[in-house]
RNA sequence: GUGGGCGUAGCUCAGUUGGUAGAGCCCCGGAUUGUGAUUCCGGUCGUCGUGGGUUCAAGUCCCAUCGUCCACCCCA
């Protein structure tokens, strides 16, 4: 034998018995973005690098070390660097822009799919990881910022993990009032730059903000006097926060106010909020975003504002299977189909499944005994086996045996099936 | 990138101061040649993660390396 090749770090292989979980768990989000009319909008994996660079931020860790990024040359292409996603705002700006469908217009988008980040597997952290992405354009109030919280709140409902999630919530206020903050932010941890944690002074130069999220109790003792954002808001800012709250009151969303919450990426502005669980260990987020007004602009469009939000699915699945909300979810066949005649138990099947779309009807392929077919047939869950043998074949019938009751088999002219399975089903589902 | 735990059969795991690699489950065949429980009998299954080293002898001790899990960091 030789030597077996294995997946790339970080990157899982989505088995049949947990793929059923993300497909209920598509199924609900599918549905729900329906119900408030947002429109799929399907993205390249692949975009140019600068794409990433001029939107997430140069110095941020996703752009400076954990992007998937390579140079490309065809033979009479020009080399270009690409890069695999990282995450999907930027490309569902430079979609929209590019097909002229944010000018002057509102929009509701969303998107699903994979995104490459190399960080350091842990749980609920995969280098290739999915996201459900939500984002809304042509529109500055609070209201949409409400909605999509909202509407959030209503799928932790459905999923029946509502009492698994806290809302955290904070304003950023403007580009500008966040830019005169984090020079005062910085000025005041310059000053006490050896009580700081060591992360806290790498982050002081890189990303200062964040310095606020720190775990040190230290550089949080630090914080006790430092420069409150809040103090910072514009009026405009501060009129927008106190609306999305009055909103989220007025609908019921309970929220908690964290003036620590700075998202990591540069491009937000004004609202910012997350999702957060307990239940998950040190991979808390399951969904977070933010408005970002200025990032249209920046990727070379007319200023438009915007606002969005992005779910990790894997954490979501995680959070499904921690709280047994979703049960078993039955992918068992309905129908198993085995016949002494290999042809012949293929056939039945077909005309099982044209008569009875809805079936879930499996054919025994592989040959064997009956007693290995019945064994197989009991193992794969099904409530009905159909047996075809010699005798049946010839007196064009079939031998309906019950696999989960205690009730006889019978034997049924095989143009009987359709009728007969219609009643027997429908009766053991009331 | 940093730290800690763990790598033995397809799966879950034992394996004593270093002395012939094991169990359960699964799978296959039979008891039962057209019937899924259970039981009984028999059978398949290993570069002990990989590469070095120490030793008469290494799954066991040492070094390196890879993988994996968890945490830091980062973020959904």
């Amino acid at each position: 034998m030789s030597k077996r090749i294995e997946r790339v770090r970080g990157m899982n292989d989505i088995l049949p018995q947990d793929s059923a979980i993300w497909q209920y768990l598509e199924n609900k989000v599918r549905s729900l973005l329906s119900q408030y009319s947002y429109g799929e909008i399907r993205l390249p994996i692949l975009e140019s690098t600068d794409l990433f660079k001029r939107s997430i931020g140069e110095v941020t860790d996703i752009v400076e070390k954990e992007m998937y990024t390579f140079e490309m040359s065809g033979k009479d292409e020009r080399r270009e660097s690409l890069t695999l996603r990282p995450e999907g705002t930027a490309g569902c700006v430079r979609a929209g822009e590019q097909n002229g469908l944010l000018y002057n217009q509102v929009q509701r988008f969303w998107y699903m799919g994979p995104m490459f980040r190399h960080e350091k597997p842990q749980k609920g952290r995969y280098r290739q990881f999915h996201q459900v992405g939500v984002e809304t354009f042509g529109m500055a109030g609070p209201d949409i910022d409400a909605e999509l919280i909202i509407m959030t709140a209503r799928l932790w409902k459905t999923l029946g993990i509502a009492d698994q999630v806290t809302l955290q919530l904070n304003s950023l206020g403007s580009n500008e009032a966040r830019a005169e903050f984090r020079d005062a932010l910085v000025a005041f941890l310059k000053q006490h730059f050896d009580q700081l944690d060591e992360d806290s002074q790498r982050r002081l130069e890189s990303n200062p903000l964040r310095v606020l999220d720190s775990k040190d109790a230290g550089t949080q003792a630090v914080l006790q006097d430092a420069p409150s954002l809040h103090d910072y808001l514009d009026d405009e800012s501060r009129t927008h926060f106190e609306q999305l709250k009055a909103a989220l009151d007025a609908a019921g969303v309970a929220y908690e106010i964290n003036p620590n919450l700075v998202r990591g990426l540069d491009y937000y502005c004004k609202t910012v909020f997350e999702w957060v669980t307990d239940a998950l260990g040190a991979q808390g987020t399951v969904c977070a975003g933010g408005r970002y007004d200025g990032l249209v602009q920046q990727l070379g469009g007319k200023a438009t504002p915007a606002v969005g939000f992005a779910m990790g699915i894997e954490r979501l699945v995680l959070l499904l299977e921690a709280c047994d909300v979703v049960g078993h979810i039955r992918r068992t066949p309905d129908i198993y189909v085995m016949s002494e005649d290999a042809i012949q138990g293929l056939l039945l099947a077909e005309s099982v499944r044209n008569q009875l779309p809805d079936l879930r009807v499996q054919c025994h392929c592989g040959g064997g005994k009956f007693k290995k077919q019945i064994k197989k047939a009991d193992d794969s869950g099904a409530r009905i086996a159909l047996l075809l043998g010699a005798d049946e074949i010839q007196n064009r019938q079939v031998t309906v045996k019950f696999l989960r009751e205690q009730r006889d088999q019978v034997v049924i002219p095989q143009d009987q099936i359709q009728t007969f399975l219609a009643e027997n089903l429908i009766s053991q589902e009331s």
